[in-house]
DNA sequence: TTGAGTGCAAAGTATTTGCATTCCA
DNA sequence: TGGAATGCAAATACTTTGCACTCAA
């Protein structure tokens, strides 16, 4: 796990440290995670690694390629690891459930707003609010 | 403009104040704005009004479906009105400029979320992240 | 008249920053 | 050793809440 890292922090000059790769290997483990729960995981290993520490790895990380975010709620941005397959967001606004889709299906969107606007969208940061299957039964 | 303010607020027995017109007013005038961004709109013609009562204003238009809002950036929510054609927002990454697309360029995405996952997209919330034409040619 | 709505100030949550200390290269 | 990175605490940004006053119905 996280191989890529260390290599991408020399390629920069940057040094490689443990908070770092705690952080990396964090959002790898929990797939989908907000800088709290990056803590709370973390902390397990390193007690003492702190919060700040969190968001300016993340923000390092997203630099370096390594993990985007996608605005999945209100404020509470959430990060995932780059890598494994590409894929985008479906938020429940009814339960509040995150799942992931193939990117595949957003393709033809991505294309169209090339061809409409000239825009290059990354697919990655997608998320599609809406409803659910579970919760379109009820 | 927000004609159908009066009978969405009477026919939840709730009132019509100047405060609601103007945020709505703002908000259609506006485009796309944070509840800052209302804010500042909002007193010039009335200087007092307060920041919560945008707050709490914009949350009961959404309520009314008078307006929704989308995360297009970190932390600020933006708003804009459910008049008009419904539209998708692409947000560039490079300069932050906030263009409109028509809805039409996710319907086929939101087909087929139905179809694989039963998901039913809500596709005036959605923002695709990226880069413009501008900044792509630079 | 009366209670929904507002303004104000204070509290809550999320994120960023300055600085002294630590530790990688 | 020297400076990048960290931990800590304070600062900033964003949003919500309690309460007394106002005003639409």
């Amino acid at each position: 796990m996280a191989e890529g890292l260390e290599q991408a922090l020399r390629a920069r000059g940057l040094r490689v440290t443990e908070q770092r790769r705690l952080v990396l290997e964090a959002v790898e483990t929990l797939r989908h995670c907000t800088p709290e729960q990056v803590l709370a995981q973390v902390q397990e290993q390193a007690p003492s690694l702190n919060l700040s520490t969190v968001y300016r790895t993340l923000e390092l990380l997203q630099d370096l390629g390594l993990v985007t975010h996608a605005h999945l709620d209100h404020g509470a941005p959430t990060y995932h690891s780059t890598r494994g397959r590409e894929h985008l967001h479906l938020v429940c606004r009814s339960c509040g459930k995150v799942e992931e889709a193939s990117a595949d299906a957003a393709h033809q969107l991505a294309a169209t707003l090339m061809e409409q606007k000239g825009f290059i969208s990354d697919v990655r940061h997608l998320a599609v609010h809406g409803t659910c299957r579970d919760c379109a039964g009820e």
